[in-house]
DNA sequence: CGTGTAAGGAATTCTGACACG
DNA sequence: CGTGTAAGGAATTCTGACACG
């Protein structure tokens, strides 16, 4: 498919796509015209990206957390060998991933409650609404 | 207690539970010398505010999430009522908190799981690691 | 001993303002 | 709008010392 229906499907800006190629983080065909051709996998691969970016890991990250997916469990080495740097760096992006996840989820529950009580209220004060 | 044993126990900067109170969200009393005071249950109710707040509540929606909660749940009418303007602002942001959780998780479990790959190869290379 | 007090400094808190993205 | 910071002052608390009965 190219980069519009991908968008189409993903929900993501072409903007983004693109932006994505040029962080080596999708890396599409390309045909005669210049067109990106992509493949099915790519929209599984471009909605990990994105919800990755969206979440604030920097595409510099993501690169080598692409790298270490698309790797054959059974293949020896060709990871990135005790780094240790990057090992620290993405224990820190989890800790912070982790702490927000807790935050907005409580956040999440106490405005979902507030909700149903307005509703409650709402409804009776208005018995007659459709 | 004072601000600093209510910030340290919270680990709410002063300056955000000073301006927690300019928006009506929290009510100490005063001393005579002018110091804050704060009650236990300020503690839960601070942290409440903290996370709405960082999860991009604007004070305005949580003044009448406060209200809500402290009221009696058999007392009638003293609430917001038939406001649906306010329904249809605290909808749209538990739509988005909701999206935005989700969006997290997935990444945080990205994130969890790249750590695991990559700490498992450093074991394996370097055997000797304490 | 238990208790009050003056002394000087350190830590805490106060407010109103400016800065920033 | 939420948050940080520097400024200048006021209230609070701390410690070690001296005094008293």
């Amino acid at each position: 498919m190219r980069i519009g229906e991908l968008s189409r499907r993903t929900q993501i800006p072409i903007r983004m796509l693109r932006y994505y190629e040029e962080r080596g983080l999708l890396t599409p065909q390309r045909a005669p015209s210049g067109y990106r051709h992509y493949q099915e996998a790519d929209i599984e691969q471009a909605t990990l990206v994105s919800s990755l970016v969206r979440s604030g890991l920097p595409t510099r990250l993501i690169l080598p957390l692409l790298r270490d997916r698309q790797l054959n469990p059974m293949d020896g080495d060709e990871t990135d060998d005790g780094d240790d740097d990057l090992v620290a760096l993405f224990a820190a992006e989890f800790a912070r991933l982790d702490s927000q996840v807790k935050c907005l989820s409580f956040s999440r529950s106490a405005v979902q409650q507030h909700l149903r009580r307005l509703r409650a209220t709402r409804v009776r004060h208005t018995p007659t609404g459709t």
